[in-house]
DNA sequence: GATGAATGAGCATTCATTCAT
DNA sequence: AATGAATGAATGCTCATTCAT
């Protein structure tokens, strides 16, 4: 990596740190791009060298922390899908609670309409959510851990929408309710159940 | 009620439907005011005779037959407060469907937005659900159907949060889950034991 | 006078007086018809019944404490022009300063504005002050107390243009200027003198 | 200066000759900023790069002209406080002849409420005019031409408002009135004498 | 890669006034 | 004389995005 491209990657990573800063304290809708361009040190411009649209930062702010879990997931080969699962839903409610209240609003609220703008569906959060569980899911259909049959995608969505749901709650008690507790016992009275049918 | 008042009622009603069919069909935002105004036939600052704000409007579609699920259950006096609760929750999600999918999107928009200031949280749904729920469960505590040390309020809470989070889950599904199965599912799991502590 | 009479008369004067009240604590523009008239007790279009325009209300407020000045002079019958100019000075300020700063500024406001049609004109305070001034100083022309070639419209305008001159310092100075102060000092420095040269 | 500054400078010109031109015609009420774009042949947003709000081309319209009487005043080192006061005073009316009586209205009407809004106060002419008038005062002072107990503020303040009396006689008259004449006639009867008194 | 001037769509809201009752 | 529902004109301002430099 030369100079310039380090120059660049330093660029990017001062808006999302900007970005993250500003949302957390106002809202997603109460900035503007020059709030976060000012706030980075650079011309409003540059936003759009990285950028292709001012909600694309919403997603890029989860990818750090979120993209840690892939990782400890990875990491955790040996190990059965059930405590995966559990690992999953433990550290996603984590990330969320650290990325503060209002980021969350906003991963919640775009995801309230799915056809959105048809383009714009990849740089959203869930989506991202979709496809690292959907993979840990067809992972252990592979190994044999769940039956072939399972309805992975199916499965997936359905988890993925009450993740999203137990946010909404979080919002909605303005932080009053412990999003942690919510996930254990959702984990444990939903999730559990729902997949010793598809347990081998 | 003199023919004045009539055609002032007529004129609102007229203001309603309008607008509860155009945010079916386009949603919330795609619309404005001179829109619902046009459909109901009426000048546009006619909508500023019954409403305050736009977004106002939002929570009057929800009062006819939201009120309606007041009504059944006082009419269903004898019946116990489990019976009264799983109508309670059946209704709720049937209204919220027979609404519609963007409507219910706005709702749960509403309560998602960080920038809700104490005096315009009176004119949301949630709060309206909240109100009739509390005096569901507080009646049952005086009826001594309920223990009562029951923390009506904290309840009430995370039960209307839930039932935000199913509407979440339904939108994000884009109304491909059933709601109905979902929150008969949730009752049975997540209601009917949680309340089995507090009965009497 | 019947009945009906009297109660229509006792209905502008609480227009008048609402209006007084509240322009004084908040300024002509922050004020709309329907706070005036639910502060008098009537509905919206009373108004109407007495006011051709809002603005008409600003003249209105003048008139009772105004006219008082004119009787005033009347009755000073014996005295010179000069006694009487010095008393529809000190007089006429002693009115502003009583109506108080929203109320100048609004008569103030209104000679500044050039939309100010023809037949708006004749529902200004600034007219009705101009022949009342004009009046007296035809008298003292018709008593031959002023020169026959007293160029008696001139001066008036003149004499009136100074006033309002000085009710804009006032309303300029926040109030923190004496206006009568002001007004002493001006009649001894500039109207003496100016009719000097057409005294008899 | 680049190209690109060159340019911009070159669009805020634009703006402001648009502005003085429609202001001159019409008054500021009665023209928008979509007018003044258009006129300027340039986008309407792009009069916000430039300006706050609306209101603040009215004090930017003065910016030149009166900027020039600084100038002017700067070179005139040499002289004493009398002359420079006569000049400020002959030039003042001079430039608010020059603007045109319907910018000249809405000077004064700005300046009817010095307590507006108090970060626009800061964007209005009379601020400007005071801060300029203060300085010379202070420099006379300070060359020991003014007596060290020279009440400065005071001063600075009772003329200004004495301008913008002047100004509103001018108004009124609808231009009649001929603004130099009266100004010269000012300055001899009240801010001569009234130097008198801290001149050492 | 960075800049920042230019663009222009988009709309809720107020409120003086009218007029049928 | 009183009412109050209905009218509809009128517009400043924001800001995401583009693109020439």
């Amino acid at each position: 990596m030369n100079k310039r491209q380090t120059a660049a990657l330093e660029t990017k990573r001062k808006l999302v740190s900007a970005s993250l800063e500003l949302i957390k304290e106002q809202g997603f809708d109460a900035i503007n791009v020059e709030d976060i361009t000012k706030k980075a040190g650079v011309a409003k411009g540059t936003f759009y060298t990285y950028f292709k649209r001012k909600e694309d930062i919403v997603l890029e702010i989860s990818r750090a922390p979120f993209s840690e879990i892939a990782n400890e997931l990875k990491e955790m080969g040996g190990l059965n899908t059930s405590d995966k699962l559990r690992h999953y839903f433990h550290r996603f409610m984590e990330c969320v609670e650290a990325c503060g209240i209002n980021v969350c609003r906003q991963w919640t609220r775009d995801v309230l309409d799915p056809n959105n703008v048809p383009d714009t569906k990849d740089g959203q959060k869930w989506k991202y959510d979709f496809e690292m569980l959907e993979g840990i899911l067809k992972d252990a259909v592979s190994k044999g851990e769940l039956k072939k049959d399972t309805p992975v995608e199916l499965l997936t969505h359905i988890i993925i929408c009450e993740l999203y749901g137990m946010m909404t709650c979080w919002c909605m008690s303005d932080g009053k309710f412990e999003p942690l507790d919510w996930t254990d016992r959702f984990y444990q009275a939903q999730i559990k159940t729902m997949f010793e049918t598809y347990l081998n």
